[in-house]
DNA sequence: TTCCGACAGTGGGGTCGCAAT
DNA sequence: ATTGCGACCCCACTATCGGAA
């Protein structure tokens, strides 16, 4: 198959806005693509490369060739040139990898040369990623979306399972099990603005209420001496957290799959900032002298698998009782079962004194559902808000192409003038941005690079957010985590926002 | 007919590792 | 030594579609 009947398919599903039209053009493409290239073909058109990283970014596509005029390539030499790139990336040269680059580029028509632009930068922006193709490779391959979705959970890689139910229909969808030593999709959690609304989103049952701890999440395999440890990403991390391994190697079962999160603790077991947990997980190089200065902690939360026997269609509840049959309880997330509002917020006080994050409530019923946002898990942070000021916007992209979109927040400074804080687009709605950037051209002021519009400071935003943390990037030292609008005030003037000295407060 | 769950899109700050400057 | 880039860790929120109620 060639490339720009993929490119094709993509611009007929990006041209649809409804859901079951894009399928219906995935699906048909699906039917007619070989075995070998259907890998490939769902991995493009999902918006991924099978390579997953080759280490070529927008930076490295300013200057593409000259595009052909006629399109030859087929799928499997531009994948077979990817590879390519991706193992001389590795491997140094950064002239070798340019020249592959340029290699690639030039055998293709300015249309494919666009298409792969946005494949590589990661911005394919065809409206429809994993969820849609799901359904396009059940309608392909005849079978049930839920086989496709159980499988993609089990093999985390939707290209395999899409392959072998085109090849093998549903027969070969229920033969992917799960295996110890390959990552599970992760089961993520949705969100309530409050522990009441939490539980009542829980339907009033009994619920567990677990500590939310703020550093990275982790997939912990055992198979007998081996121990490999993932990330919610399926990346492996296993050479960076020694002291995960060490602590799964003390467990009296070894045939195992842990749902958990290490993070990085101060001496009296209150946590470091998110940055430290961070730092010491990505760090590869000298992990030895980093364990001594930042030892790190895990607390698990949930068993997929403890002696071979998989737990992910059990009830939460059962999946307790093998974790807490399997892990010591110091090493397990503390947790409080109760349908009581009031216990319930007690709980929710305790864990933001003790300096995390927040809590996960979890249905006692639900089974272990990957990918999925929303299902039994829902997570609660408290919440700050500021009053600040609008010091600046920039100009949107895509869907926000032609509105200021991203805002520029700041901080009175009590001696005068305003300390940036950080940015947000987020909280925006359509209205608001429609109405915001008729407003800021208003109040315009100094020049412009294009992007960014400097605007005179009137406006004042009450802005939410999780936290303040350390920045080397902004004036004042500090900047918002996930800030958030919630409204103008309009009743506010800018001498009347908060000052840097409420923020700074709130970092100690 | 209305409601609501799932999905995609739009970007935020921080950090590491690597190659080039 | 510093800088630019790619990648990935954490993430909130809105608009939309289409099935459920």
């Amino acid at each position: 198959m060639l490339l720009i009947d993929v490119v094709r398919v993509s611009e007929a599903v990006t041209r649809t806005s409804a859901r079951l039209g894009k399928v219906g053009h995935l699906a048909e493409l699906l039917g007619r693509v070989g075995p070998d290239e259907a890998r490939i073909a769902i991995s493009y058109l999902s918006g991924e490369l099978p390579q997953r990283q080759v280490g070529v970014g927008w930076r490295s596509l300013q200057d593409p060739p000259a595009p052909k005029l006629v399109a030859t390539a087929t799928l499997t030499e531009v994948d077979a040139l990817l590879s390519r790139i991706k193992a001389v990336a590795g491997q140094g040269s950064q002239a070798a990898r340019k020249d592959l680059v340029t290699e690639l580029f030039a055998g293709l028509t300015s249309q494919e040369q666009a298409f792969l632009a946005r494949l590589l930068g990661g911005e394919l922006r065809q409206g429809a990623l994993d969820g849609v193709m799901i359904e396009a490779v059940a309608k392909a391959s005849g079978a049930p979306s839920a086989d496709v979705r159980r499988a993609l959970t089990l093999r985390g890689w939707l290209p395999a399972v899409g392959a072998a139910a085109l090849s093998g229909g549903v027969e070969a969808l229920r033969a992917f099990r799960l295996e110890v030593g390959r990552a599970v999709a992760p089961m993520l959690a949705g969100s309530a603005p409050s522990v009441a609304a939490a539980l009542e989103k829980a339907g009033g049952q009994p619920v567990a209420l677990e500590w939310k701890l703020d550093g990275i999440r982790v997939q912990a395999h055992r198979s007998g001496d081996v121990v490999r440890v993932f990330t919610r990403t399926l990346d492996e991390i296993t050479a960076q957290v020694p002291e995960l391994a060490e602590a799964v190697l003390g467990l009296p079962e070894d045939d195992l799959v842990l749902d958990g999160e290490v993070i990085a603790l101060q001496p009296d077991g209150r946590p470091h900032p998110f940055q430290v947990s961070a730092s010491r997980v990505a760090s590869k190089l000298d992990v030895a002298r980093l364990r001594e200065e930042t030892p790190l902690s895990v607390f698990f939360f949930d068993a997929l698998r403890v002696a071979a026997a998989d737990l992910l269609d059990l009830p939460y509840s059962e999946r307790q009782e093998a974790l807490a049959r399997t892990v010591p309880p110091g090493l397990l997330t503390p947790r409080l079962v109760t349908g009581d509002v009031a216990k319930a917020e007690a709980f929710f006080a305790d864990v933001v004194r003790a300096g995390h994050e927040g809590l996960v409530v979890k249905t006692l019923t639900s089974p272990y559902a990957a990918g999925r946002r929303g299902a039994g898990w829902i997570k609660v942070k408290p919440r700050h808000t500021l009053d600040l000021v609008v010091l600046a916007a920039e100009w949107g992209h895509g869907r926000r192409e032609g509105k200021l979109s991203n805002l520029h927040l700041g901080a009175r400074d009590p001696d005068g003038g305003y300390v940036m804080l950080g940015k947000t687009f987020k909280g925006l709605t359509d209205e608001l941005l429609a109405w915001q950037t008729e407003r800021f051209l208003q109040i315009a002021d100094g020049p412009t690079d294009g992007w960014t519009v400097r605007l005179r400071p009137e406006l004042v935003v009450e802005i939410a957010f999780d936290g303040v943390q350390r920045s080397p990037r902004y004036p004042g030292g500090m900047a918002l985590r996930f800030a958030r609008v919630l409204r103008y005030r309009p009743d506010k003037r800018p001498d009347e926002a908060d000052t840097v000295d409420t923020v700074r407060a709130l970092m100690l």
